[in-house]
DNA sequence: AACCATTGCGCAATGG
DNA sequence: GCCATTGCGCAATGGT
């Protein structure tokens, strides 16, 4: 019904096996798989072989639809035969409050981020013109010095003029 | 061995089945998976019920290990049964060549955005120490100005007396 | 211990 | 088809 309707979805089930070692995990249904790198910094996936899955695409506008028959409560407890310590609280619930609580916080650190760039911009093209301002500025006080000293000396030469006028005169 | 052998990290192997529409894809091995976002923006996959995979953790200083054994070479051809065209090339090499390439980029293009970032910030930073050196400037031409200013003003006053002395004198 | 903030990273969509 | 850019989710980590 629903879910296949919309063209470009599908929903899928899966389930995880895993090969090694610490088998504390109980079966889980990965949403996002991070694989060790490799020291160079490359994606190890390669050498693994692995395929990640892609066919759940997200449908650019979805419309809601009703998913409840799909839910199946998550196991949940996740027993840990071995004494182990459990791992934080990774299936279900609590898991997925967490992540959502961080997606959003992501969310709105990068949005905090892209607003604290744009504004650095800005404040960088507001004190560029500032500065060609104060150099116009600076040039026509320059100038006016200038104009000021020649003058001055003007009236030196002058006085001095005068001054040996007088002693003619006198 | 050399797998279980580094703390944190986990190998593990899984297989995907879905429950829907279109099956073309053949089991497929998800790195990464992403579910139709319900209108308002928020995630689906708590309806679903599905619990992300997360035992699989990057070992945060991984050293250079032999996964070989592990790799299982992906089933490849995925033959389409039904006319349908297939997707672009989801399975296996050709996809995994493609995503490496993009992660490349990827890494590329941040890199790139970061510098720019911090280029402008160390300009904004450049431009303010201009700014201000540029204002101490006009502050230090602004006395000037004012000096020479007083000064001829005295200068007028001294001619003045003078000339009327001059004509006492005569 | 519990939270939010920040960051690096991979995936997929999209732009050029 | 290819690379560049961008939004997004996951997980690790930093700061309280």
């Amino acid at each position: 019904m629903s879910v296949s309707d919309s063209p470009p979805s599908s929903i899928c089930m899966f389930a995880l096996h895993h090969q090694s070692s610490s088998s504390q995990d109980s079966g889980l249904y990965g949403q996002h798989m991070v694989f060790p790198k490799t020291p160079d910094g490359r994606s190890m996936e390669q050498m693994m072989g692995f395929v990640p899955y892609s066919s759940c695409v997200t449908p650019s506008s979805s419309e809601r639809e009703d998913f409840s028959q799909f839910v199946l409560p998550p196991p949940a407890s996740t027993l840990h035969p071995s004494g182990q310590k459990r791992r934080p609280s990774k299936d279900s619930v609590e898991y997925r409050q967490r992540r959502e609580r961080n997606n959003i916080a992501v969310r709105k650190s990068r949005d905090k981020a892209r607003r604290r760039v744009q504004m650095t911009q800005q404040r960088a093209l507001q004190l560029q013109d500032e500065n060609q301002r104060l150099q116009l500025h600076i040039q026509h006080l320059s100038h006016e010095v200038d104009s000021l000293r020649h003058y001055l000396s003007q009236r030196h030469l002058q006085a001095r003029e005068q001054d040996t006028a007088g002693e003619d005169v006198c």
